[in-house]
DNA sequence: CCGGCGTGTAACAATTCCGTCACGTGACTG
DNA sequence: CAGTCACGTGACGGAATTGTTACACGCCGG
């Protein structure tokens, strides 16, 4: 928990319903009043989810998903669309969202919550504070703790990132520029041999408890964790 | 998946429409105005698959197709064409079938990304990122895992490459120089008996399982993988 | 203002991988 | 049955990739 959304929401009242909600749910919130507004601040930097109305002046909410959808940089970012009568959300659906989940007002929010909830656990799991444990290695989002074994483990933040996004995504094989993609974030211009270096650091962590061999390298292709 | 394609259409908002829809699906995407545009781009490196609208200034979209099949070298890349009125699309199906597929505008995104997947599939199955098994024998790309009847094998990156081809092209014989240009890739200048020495290191990796004998010797043509 | 801490980079070391060659062996041909 | 021809195989030098270390720099907290 604890991501940043970004709302995208003309009517105030409905804007002030949604933020007020997320707010006290943890979260850190960003709100536009247009596709405009919401895209200077995308500029800025990313929001883990974005909540768009369908409806919006100027550029309406689908054409805006769409477009977030296009560019790369913020291909990821899950959607999910605030449509205003039930009726319409097989046409939005139907239509080509780019949207991961839609919800129709009125809704309530525990229902909004428990969206933005199933959403960010299929597409950013490493955005959410479950904790994960494999194969005896145990990290805690909520608590920033990593215990293997029983020894708990100090990571630096990017290595503590690093492991959870791992653990979050175990057996694929990740490549280098994907790794700053996703544990560095956006906006981020290092070179890719700096990841080399993180595992390096990663791993002599892990040797305090022997989970050093979870990670392993695929020669030519990147790093990956050792799944169960 | 993920993917190099090209698309060639002078309509920037087609154009536009196009790339988005395919850099959202992972994709990566070159443009190109014209068919000259486009053969100064194949002449660099070679797409994954070609995207051609019919009508285009200068070099036709027919003609750029029959060109790219006339060329050994770009002869086996897919290609799929985009016409502008159902009627026409007969006409053109039957007046030559350069393309894979065709697609009349207007089309949705859906039907585009459908339709590339099914090309890709049926002409480039390697580029896939779908697992694939034979006879106990399984591999998968996204976790770059060889498993031969629950044995882990390792493989360099080359034999990694070429086992996958060989399982996406099973029961059919590839010559050496076939292998170095769909395995080794595009602008390669190697050795052809390269390839029997990889076939080699392949082969001892895959004894550890017993599915050596599925990389046969065809003498005097190349090799072959038994399939099923 | 000092001293850690965390980070990113560059440089060097250690592997791993690749392509080529040389030689051996087996198969096919006439 | 000898002579090619095609392929198998082991070795080797060099290239490419990754591991590891050292260091400089910026950012707090004291």
């Amino acid at each position: 928990m604890n991501s940043i959304i970004l709302v995208v929401e003309d009517e105030p009242a409905i804007q002030e319903l949604v933020a007020v909600n997320l707010e006290h749910a943890g979260h850190q919130v960003w709100r536009a009043q247009s596709a405009e507004d919401a895209d200077a601040m995308v500029r800025e930097a990313l929001p883990d989810l974005v909540i768009l109305d369908w409806m919006l002046p100027g550029t309406s909410g689908l054409a805006y998903a769409r477009r977030l959808r296009g560019a790369e940089r913020t291909r990821r970012i899950p959607i999910i669309m605030l449509t205003a009568r039930a009726e319409e959300r097989d046409k939005v659906e139907g239509l080509e969202g780019g949207a991961d989940d839609y919800l129709t007002k009125p809704f309530s929010p525990k229902e909004l919550l428990a969206r933005i909830k199933a959403v960010l656990r299929r597409r950013a799991p490493e955005r959410t504070d479950d904790a994960v444990e494999i194969s005896g290695l145990r990290l805690d989002p909520a608590t920033r703790r990593v215990v293997g074994n029983g020894r708990e483990i100090t990571l630096g933040p990017t290595e503590f990132r690093l492991l959870h996004f791992f653990m979050t995504h175990p057996e694929r094989v990740h490549s280098r520029t994907q790794l700053l993609d996703r544990v560095w974030g956006d906006h981020v211009f290092v070179e890719e041999r700096t990841v080399d270096v993180h595992i390096r650091r990663l791993r002599q962590a892990l040797e305090a408890s022997g989970h050093d061999r979870l990670v392993e390298t695929v020669r030519s292709s990147g790093y990956r964790m050792r799944g169960v």
